[in-house]
DNA sequence: CTGTTAGCGCGTTCAC
DNA sequence: GTGAACGCGCTAACAG
């Protein structure tokens, strides 16, 4: 009838001392059979519950894990979120998400609540690029709380990490579109403007290899073209806002150009449809007039007329994996920071063409 | 150096008591402006950071909300969360995300974790169908932690509740493909077997009022169909497996009768994906020999050819409400359990059109 | 204004 | 086998 039955009204109820009780109802130590029925049936009467706060403040460890993404209604982040937190809850773990739709700012404070909650450890898709302060990371460090990066790296730091080999993956559709005979390949959407002089030409490898996930797509691009000895036409490359209506207007745009593209490479759901949007409103058809790839199958893409090819990520993989690299670390297994790299692949469908106009 | 100061080192170290490092830390009861200065730039120092179980376990609030449902990676859900979450940490909470997959056994589990970590308030977006169990439920109320149900209602129990208006707003749809000329329209996909003879005839529409989400949707289809006098020919509609491949399998079923559907109705993504794709399957154009209407907008809905007509769910203003409905709550608003009834909205697009041969 | 002290609920050592 | 007692870090009376 008590509201809130504690181990010691548990203690009194069945007449021994509360450690007897935490011993039973933990499951440690020795406990005479009898008692132990005793305790437990009593227990079960009065609605006892663990309270799981004032466990974690003497064992020191919450059994919950922290997961810092950029928008869980993004879809490719959903799958991450449910690989994660299905790896994490299947090992006793549950999740405190949180979405800082890539701001620096939010993650910061978000890292600090985790941190100040006492969580186990942290699966961060960070926000952070280039120099930006990194001093949140130090403080969960300090606190000897494991972080493991997920889909973007930190180079300058040496933390677990799970990725996909982004600028692989987007180099070999764009050399299969140039097979194909297309030399001019709409880019939507490239990396910030802020960013571009990091990946136009001039800078060495190592500097631009603390570059983003878009960063790493786009220098995929540039890597096919350059492979093929084809110029960077930067009017073939989406900048500024990253959204389906400023995709929209800017494959509009490429489509009005004297030497218009004659295939798109698009990074991201919202690019592709997007891009979509704007060659149906042109009235072209896909694959006659222009060919199309896009990045993260979704099933949609399969029953589009036509069906779309797409390079597919293991999305949620990635979430599984950061899961385990992060119990691993929990549990102390402590060796070298590791980075695992997962591989995409490409799922051939017949939105890609020959070029009408085959340059000469 | 220390590892992780507390409020007694912190208080060490600048030559006061805990109560007065406390109180300036806290932000509450007098502290002279100048130990306040002291105070604050020794914990800083020492990179002194609360540790909020603690404050918790003192308090007996612990900032944190729960949310329970079905799956994150489902769009419609990542959306939901999204507006929950983000409402949820403008004032201050952070969510704790448990997906079941429509398992009651895991979402029972799910209820008690969350309870035993003391979370202020639990949304809960239930698997409970029918005569259920609702002891989970129960133990939450009896810890006093408010519950309120998201997009399914449990009319047994009274919570605070947020759903959308599905059986109306599918009765509508229905109607306007009737008016089409539509009689013969598919439905995929429909509740569980095991509820058919729930929502079949011969029941009460008290005993009726017990569905849910899918159940309430084909009481709105079978509205309708009695509405325009059209007898339910139950071949044409979906049961069993909710999934892509089901209900591929299903639509093409259905296309190879004798008498085949001229429209037909998806309730949800998967369910159109799958139809899209057995329509595909068949050779037949939309919406010259079939029309076609889904239920929850997506992006590509709109750029599909044709575009399809989409009954559109509020859907992440329903995560905001739950969040602001339990957050008034937990800060003992105690009024009496409320029920919102979110409006859905269509979008009619060129997915349908009349019937090729209109029955006489 | 400031320091002392008693909890919050549980894990755990250490005698009995 | 079992119970008493201390500590986890912080909040909140209560004296001074």
């Amino acid at each position: 009838m008590t509201r809130n039955p504690t181990i010691s009204e548990v203690a009194k109820a069945s007449g021994v001392g509360r450690a007897t009780v935490a011993r039973t109802l933990g499951g440690y130590g020795y406990v005479s059979e009898a008692t132990r029925k005793r305790v437990l049936t009593v227990a079960d009467d009065l609605g006892y519950r663990p309270n799981r706060l004032a466990q974690s403040m003497s064992t020191g460890s919450t059994r919950t894990i922290g997961l810092v993404i950029a928008d869980v209604s993004n879809p490719f982040f959903g799958d991450v979120v449910r690989g994660a937190s299905d790896t994490a809850m299947a090992n006793g773990f549950d999740t405190l998400l949180v979405s800082t739709y890539e701001d620096v700012g939010s993650e910061v404070a978000a890292v600090k609540l985790l941190v100040d909650k006492r969580v186990d450890g942290i699966i961060l898709s960070t926000a952070v690029r280039g120099m930006d302060d990194i001093g949140h990371l130090q403080i969960a460090e300090q606190h000897s709380i494991p972080i493991v990066l997920l889909d973007r790296s930190v180079p300058r730091v040496q933390f677990d990490s799970v990725i996909i080999n982004n600028r692989e993956s987007v180099r070999n559709s764009i050399s299969a579109l140039i097979s194909h005979g297309h030399t001019r390949i709409g880019y939507a959407w490239g990396p910030p403007v802020a960013e571009r002089p990091r990946w136009q030409s001039g800078l060495s490898d190592a500097a631009r290899n603390d570059l983003w996930t878009d960063g790493e797509r786009m220098m995929g691009y540039l890597d096919a073209l350059a492979g093929e000895g084809i110029e960077l036409d930067i009017d073939l490359v989406m900048l500024g806002e990253k959204n389906e209506e400023h995709a929209a207007a800017e494959v509009s745009r490429m489509l009005g150009l004297a030497d218009p593209p004659t295939a798109f490479f698009c990074t991201e759901t919202e690019a592709l449809t997007g891009t979509l949007s704007a060659i149906r409103e042109a009235s072209l058809s896909i694959p006659k007039d222009v060919s199309i790839m896009g990045f993260d199958d979704s099933s949609w893409a399969a029953v589009f007329e036509p069906p779309i090819s797409m390079i597919k990520q293991p999305t949620r993989e990635l979430g599984v994996r950061a899961s385990n690299l992060l119990l691993e670390r929990i549990n102390g297994i402590a060796e070298d920071p590791r980075i695992e790299e997962l591989e995409t692949e490409v799922i051939w469908r017949s939105s890609i063409g020959r070029p009408l106009h085959v340059e000469k």
